[in-house]
DNA sequence: CGTACAGTTGAAGAACATCAACCTACGTGG
DNA sequence: CCACGTAGGTTGATGTTCTTCAACTGTACG
């Protein structure tokens, strides 16, 4: 949107459906017809898959700024992965035909959704890379190196959602994740709750 | 390109090199300057990265008509993974800030990128679903449903590459990929070097 | 004070990586 | 024509990493 120049900010303004929704609240499911795309506004979404167990995986944690299923406005009919509320989430609900036809019209909105795409792609494929190279302990860590701005020193880091959606956020059990902090702990990650206390963010690095 | 029409194919072809590379040949590495972006014309690449102790990750596997380095478009200084020709190849090499200029200007070329990217990005989260779910037998199973177009009875196909690629492209080390054709045979899967025959697609799916 | 939920810890097992040996198929040079 | 070397692939043995299940702990909230 902060790419956008007046014209254009106004109409997608005026295409938006801002909504609410609870805990646990599912936006949408596979294969449902998609109709629209999203933007979180507060909270988290959660966007998973299922296997034929019902076992779960995520596949991305939407935050705040954050789109999805802009992907559709390519090629969707359906929606490809399951979409849930993790907490109370306002989002903004565009729909994708209206968009489509915008994104005809207007450049910047065209460049903004390149910008946008060009963005998933680049940290789904740093997922994958992660997810293959990295063990447990090594995703953690570099989650906090990445979730502190100045990164000198001792650093304290509040973690925006639950212990469990990050697990999930980083291809873990919650257990894994668990028993990842405490292998930090040597490294001098501290956890209380919510708040990780960091004392050296280079011995991190080395990690 | 077959989305183009003939006035913004031709000046795509214009900013075209087409190059030949030898297997292993790097055209680029991780953290270099991006100076283009890419189409395999024939052959197939292999999108990696690196972690500290020089352990590879292959991210993606790019057979003809696939393009990489696209996201750079919107976003990039520098490659964010390395490319290496898997056997010899001939690509076309695109100067990245002369399409730049060209998608501002023309509005089809606008919408194939976002084409790209949207498909791009959709098989790269379906992978991430994938790694996260399934293991190496069903990972397999599911690469061979996928590549069987007709998908009924008795089947063969021929593997377009070396079966370490594959097992590079899945995620797994080559033996796991090895042990994952063999407790396959028990489905109906016969394996004699790249050929590989499926008794029974139904039964395949059951993995 | 009790209940519910998030998180931790322990024990067991599954799945995969790694290392090493071996087994082809193929090409080369004597 | 045969010995040899190389590269791709397989197989076995072993260890690591993570999942799973279960019990337990802490904490917030009615």
């Amino acid at each position: 949107m902060s790419a956008l120049g007046p014209g254009s900010l106004a109409r997608m303004m005026e295409l938006a459906t801002v909504l609410n929704f609870e805990t646990k609240d599912i936006l949408f499911r596979e294969g449902e017809q998609a109709e629209y795309f999203y933007c979180v506004l507060s909270g988290y979404v959660r966007l998973y898959r299922l296997n034929r167990d019902g076992r779960e995986a995520d596949i991305r944690i939407c935050g705040s700024g954050d789109t999805f299923a802009e992907s559709l406005l390519a090629m969707g009919e359906s929606y490809h992965y399951n979409a849930q509320a993790a907490e109370n989430v306002t989002i903004a609900r565009f729909d994708l035909q209206k968009v489509r036809l915008l994104a005809e019209q207007e450049r910047d909105i065209a460049r903004a959704i390149i910008q946008c795409l060009s963005s998933y792609l680049r940290s789904t494929m740093d997922c994958i890379a992660n997810d293959r190279l990295q063990t447990a302990p090594q995703r953690v860590a570099q989650y906090l190196l990445d979730n502190c701005q100045d990164c000198m020193g001792t650093v304290s880091i509040r973690l925006p959602f639950q212990k469990s959606l990050l697990a999930g956020k980083l291809g873990l059990a919650p257990e894994a994740l668990s028993r990842a902090f405490s292998s930090l702990r040597r490294a001098g990650v501290t956890v209380r709750g919510r708040m990780i206390q960091i004392n050296d963010v280079n011995a991190l690095k080395q990690i």
